[in-house]
DNA sequence: CGCTAATCTAGAACAAGTTACAGACTTGAT
DNA sequence: ATCAAGTCTGTAACTTGTTCTAGATTAGCG
């Protein structure tokens, strides 16, 4: 049914014909694949290429380097983070509480597949200037997840100061998970501690507001 | 004066002599030679090994990998950083204000050194669980940073968890400016933002406290 | 259909991180 | 001073990301 949902992420693209678009498809599939498998490092461009039955300068055509691929392969699985969440929006009482019950739910999938978490957010803090726009679309895909969560239809700069942060905080966290250098529990902590900023940036919220 | 500053920081260290003192000094020094002129990819290991005098071999003893390299780097440079930010501590009234004036202390001397500054960072963030207990000393050095602008002795568990948001904000807004997806201005309000948490978690400051 | 430009394939070649190894040099203990 | 163990050197080989090339296929168009 959700057939068509990137159309509006990249309007730059040249318009892919229907076996180019199953390509890229067998691509990013083979590529979450054994990223899924063994992380960073099992995301092998020749590997990816023999799975994805293309020939390694295909795969260079599609995706200029591995960053980019596995940046692409975040894009791909945050639209579907995306589109779960927003089925069941969450059901915190402030927006505090919302967002970071949004990112721990967010959390949770990535537990499921480690590996692949790993790949895709060490291609992302790796990325260099060459990447920017794909690393800048990511980023407003994470934006927007926060913002719905915090049901924030015109974010005031202060708010989207503290979404920002948020963001940081979320990504580094991520990473010092990843490697093995905090537990879940702090990662959760650290996420809440984060939110609290929203608190203080919301603008009069609440029922008597105003 | 500061001749051994450095001496308990690795405790597992099995001493050194004095000629693998100097190489080791002399690597680190090719090291951020080679990343101050440009920066991540210009950390090559045959040129590192050639700069310092060294066979790659030994290079290798020493630093099992680019990444420990320049992890190693950077907690070099960390140290030189804590002992200036020591000389002159922060002069603002409240502890937010403090740590924000000595982040963006730091971070106008990357600024001077930008390339040197993405090596770091990068290698940093990238590091896998093979370098963790490395770049632990890192975060603990930038911990100790903080807490001394702070001016907390004692720091609370919450304190603690606004610091450690501190640092993922400080570390993935370094790497937005990096890669040119942030401005310096952007860098300084996440910051300044993100600092605001530590008024939220202060434990009664003031004179007329409580 | 037949042409042309773009795309795809297979495979070689290159670059830089990493490993391996044989032989020379240091170190520390006796 | 001498010996054993450990360290350093120089160099080649291996791995994986990336680039390049020549020829086959495909797409769009008249």
């Amino acid at each position: 049914m959700t057939a068509d949902n990137r159309a509006d992420l990249s309007p730059s693209a040249p318009a892919l014909t229907e076996r180019q678009e199953a390509r890229r498809r067998r691509i990013l599939d083979a590529s979450a694949q054994l990223a899924a498998r063994g992380g960073f490092d099992a995301v092998q461009m020749r590997e990816v290429a023999e799975a994805a039955g293309v020939a390694l300068g295909t795969l260079y055509r599609y995706f200029p380097s591995k960053i980019h691929l596995l940046v692409a392969t975040m894009q791909d699985q945050l639209q579907h983070m995306h589109t779960t969440l927003r089925k069941r929006p969450p059901a915190g009482a402030d927006p505090a509480e919302r967002v970071s019950e949004t990112l721990m739910r967010a959390f949770r999938a990535l537990q499921r597949e480690p590996q692949l978490a790993d790949a895709m957010v060490r291609a992302l803090t790796f990325a260099d200037r060459g990447v920017s726009p794909e690393v800048d679309t990511v980023s407003r895909l994470t934006t927007a997840i926060i913002l719905d969560a915090m049901g924030a239809e015109h974010p005031s700069p202060e708010q989207l100061s503290a979404v920002r942060v948020i963001e940081h905080t979320w990504h580094s966290a991520l990473i010092t998970w990843l490697s093995g250098r905090a537990s879940i529990a702090q990662v959760k902590i650290d996420i809440e501690t984060v939110c609290r900023l929203i608190d203080l940036t919301a603008p009069a919220t609440g029922p008597a507001a105003r």
